[in-house]
DNA sequence: AGACGCTTGTGAACGTGTGCACAAAGTTGC
DNA sequence: GCAACTTTGTGCACACGTTCACAAGCGTCT
């Protein structure tokens, strides 16, 4: 299954549930495509790596094609994940209720600092780094998020690793190496807005471009 | 200049501060490109996209790259942004440092709760909702945030539009739909994890598979 | 039952992105 | 000033992803 499509799944699955939850029980390839924001092309290609669970001339049964997604992503099993560093977006995440719905359970928090360590978050108490391989392995835990400042983030990641975490989400902005077989995704919000800044330097830029000409346009007419 | 160099220039920008701070002059692409996580041809090529910056026999010089980065990402402005939704993440975002160093800065907060509007937020009050097009005038905010619950998220980039907002940074998993001239992108952490768990599955998938078989050889040895 | 209309699944064309490999261009050492 | 060495910038081939367009298949209505 090609990557661009793994990615989109979820997507899939998330305008699934709405439609679910509003009670349609088909769906076409076109209005499903509409709810999720892609092309219906595309949508029924990536589908078709699922198997053939359309009906030509109907659709696409809402809940049947619900769990084919939730299958093929893996989620019929709930996954144990463990953030480490709980300081200001370790909270936002230990505290956000939008995980568990989509099957992952915070299992764990951990912290480096002393003063952290034993607060209570989220129904949780945070314990200490050192007791990353306790924890990873006790609880089974192969999902690891980093929520570190970046200079501790290739250092917690190798911890990680070393626990027998075989998947990272990373948010802190650092480069971080982690051998073959382990899945590294990072989120980088800086990034996500440096790529906004330089598409709205260019609208401005393209309005400055047109001033130019008519400047130019101007000049002509000045001077023909 | 392709989607996939503009989303790469900043990797290499965080790369050559790095540099910078450690005081290095000079840095080859093979370095460079190490340092980033990418193929040192790519590198290359996405900087070529830039103007022909290095010297052959001897690298790039790091100052001048990086400003060169700088002035085509559009950082050498600094970029006020809104952030609408000062709930868990809200503040999370408000209260990172990280953005102030990136050319961004968190010029006004926004929720639509009447007992969060008027708290101090990282030296900010929390401004209502509905003076939304007077802020983002005010500030000349061309960049909005959008932190709140799923089934707002679309109201709430509809008002940002409206007040003149042009490039919005989304939160909420939800689709939402701009018009054309409006970017928009979204960080979906659901989504991440799932990617994540696909491929976690697929490598204990591939475990079972291994014993599935090792079961057919024991059969046929049994049967045979 | 058969014709009609709708929607899926997919072959094929196209566009974008990646990486190799090397000529061109610079530096260094003698 | 020249030869040897280093590194850039890029042509080219290949891989990946997207979109069009349509035959095949299914349900419905007469
Ligand atoms: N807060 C945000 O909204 C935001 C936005 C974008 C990116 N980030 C990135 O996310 C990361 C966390 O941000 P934050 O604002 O929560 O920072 P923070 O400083 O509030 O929290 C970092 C936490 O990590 C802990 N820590 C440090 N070293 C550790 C180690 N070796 N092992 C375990 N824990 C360790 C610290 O004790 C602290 O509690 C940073 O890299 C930041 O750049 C944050
Ligand atoms: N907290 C996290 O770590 C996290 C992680 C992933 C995704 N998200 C997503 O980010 C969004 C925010 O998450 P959160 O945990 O901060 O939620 P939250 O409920 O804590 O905060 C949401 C805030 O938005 C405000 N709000 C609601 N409607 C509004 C409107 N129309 N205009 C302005 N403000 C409005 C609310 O008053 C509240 O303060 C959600 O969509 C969530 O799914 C959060």
């Amino acid at each position: 299954m090609p990557e661009a499509t793994v990615a989109r799944l979820p997507l899939y699955l998330r305008a699934l549930t709405t439609l679910a939850e509003r009670g349609v029980a088909t769906v076409s390839s076109e209005e499903l495509a509409a709810s999720a924001g892609v092309n219906s092309a595309k949508l029924r290609k990536d589908l078709s790596y699922l198997g053939s669970y359309g009906t030509r001339g109907v659709g696409y049964e809402v809940d049947f094609l619900r769990h084919q997604i939730t299958r093929e992503i893996g989620l019929t099993q709930d996954w144990a994940v463990v953030i480490v560093g709980i300081g200001n977006l370790g909270h936002a995440l230990a505290n956000y209720g939008g995980f568990a719905s989509r099957g992952f359970r915070i299992a764990a928090l951990v912290d480096a600092d002393l003063s952290r360590v034993g607060e209570e978050v989220a129904g949780l108490k945070v314990r200490h780094a050192d007791e990353l391989e306790q924890i990873v392995q006790d609880l089974g835990i192969a999902i690891g998020v980093v929520a570190t400042p970046a200079r501790a983030a290739q250092l917690v990641c190798d911890r990680l690793v070393a626990a027998g975490v075989t998947s990272i989400l990373n948010f802190a902005p650092a480069i971080v190496q982690v051998p073959e077989g382990v899945d590294l995704r990072k989120v980088d919000l800086s990034t996500e807005l440096q790529i906004l800044a330089y598409h709205e330097q260019r609208k401005n830029g393209a309005a400055l471009a047109l001033t130019a000409e008519q400047a130019a346009e101007l000049a002509e007419a000045v001077n023909g």
